[in-house]
DNA sequence: TATATTATGTACCGATTGGTAAATAAATAA
DNA sequence: TTATTTATTTACCAATCGGTACATAATATA
């Protein structure tokens, strides 16, 4: 547009925004939603606890994420970045093995820690709902699905590389590994520990292909 | 149960109620209330819908079941009693091991039945929700614990006629299994098909304790 | 300074939530 | 028959749902 005045300085990368400035931190809000979203699911929560437990009103909310949709969304990116980044370092480990070992442990460590919500908020965010959170429901579900295919890969990977027998089927062995994830954010919602859970894992891996 | 004897009167069977008659079953009314918040969730099933689901109008449910949350009860009651009395069936077979196959074989063919819900409704009925559902919740973490007693003391039961080898822990493999059957619940909501299920419950039986 | 732009707080919207009052209908008992 | 009891229907309740109109406050630009 105007870049008469910037001859003269070098490149302001931060240009200020025109009008009133936001009152609050979107990442930081976006982790306050992602944890009432993450404990009380997608229908459990409320605009208005949202709304409290921003610290924001309503319809500030609606300005800067959109709709209860749009902003549980939001939510669920700074999931995928945030607390769940660990799932994509834990498959680059030198075998499927480790790798699964790896995401499995650190799920249980997830799962179970006391500073964040119980179990894994793309199981537990919308499992049953009504009508109105149909979409939600099905994204998470594809989620779910991204997942799965993500652990074929890694030991259709596997396979080539020989740290797998060549007779697996990645995808069985894959959906096996997605189930005991999935009952484990179960198992932590209801309340079992990091200890249970990383029992869970032990007994899981016992039978690893060899 | 009741040896009563009849003798001040001779033996009236059906006692006719004395008002107006119910216009219709109430266990058949139940298996419909099941099968909506089995689908749908505690949360995610409104008065408005069962009440349409059930072809009764609201007052009528209230009269004849209590509030939202009675009938949820009755609902869970009926489901118990029906679609998962095998639970209970199959901890009577000869072994451990056999046992928790038939369990979770059949658990894979109840999950993605096609003529019920998918999924148990004992894990998605609130897995989670706001506080207004919080006692159902509770009920249904419950109920997952005592089904993980259960498969406790059939376990106890198992090393002491020698079936299991007595340094399993029980608990820990009660978990276990647990945790497969509610990982397979959230497979079967999120589309699995029986063949997949199955193809699960094969790989985690593979490490049996022997 | 005045103006344009963006965010905020108040106060509200129609729709839906779980739940119910009251009139009426259908049965038994006297 | 008449009275009593119970169930159903219609119409409604206050509260909460997700979402917004509008006036005001705070900033950058001119």
């Amino acid at each position: 547009m105007n870049d008469a005045v910037n001859t003269e300085k070098p490149a302001k990368i931060l240009k200020k925004a025109r009008g009133r400035p936001l009152a609050f931190n979107q990442d930081e809000v976006l982790d306050k939603a992602l944890n009432v979203f993450w404990s009380r699911g997608y229908e459990g929560a409320s605009m208005a606890e949202l709304s409290e437990a921003l610290g924001i009103n309503k319809p500030s909310i609606y300005a800067a994420f959109g709709n209860k949709e749009s902003l549980f969304r939001k939510a669920l990116e700074r999931y995928n970045s945030g607390p769940v980044a660990f799932v994509g370092e834990a498959m680059k480990a030198p075998t499927a093995q480790q790798a699964v070992e790896k995401l499995l442990t650190q799920a249980a460590d997830l799962f179970s820690d006391e500073t964040t919500p119980n179990g894994c908020m793309i199981v537990q965010g919308a499992l049953t709902c009504g009508q109105s959170a149909h979409p939600i429901q099905q994204e998470l579900i594809a989620y779910r699905g991204n997942f799965e295919d993500m652990l074929t890969q890694r030991f259709d990977l596997a396979k080539k590389q020989g740290d797998l027998p060549s007779n697996v089927n990645s995808k069985q062995l894959a959906k096996y590994i997605a189930t005991i994830h999935q009952g484990m954010s179960v198992q932590a919602t209801s309340g079992a520990t990091r200890q249970e859970l990383l029992a869970v894992v032990k007994m899981a891996m016992k039978n690893w292909p060899s």
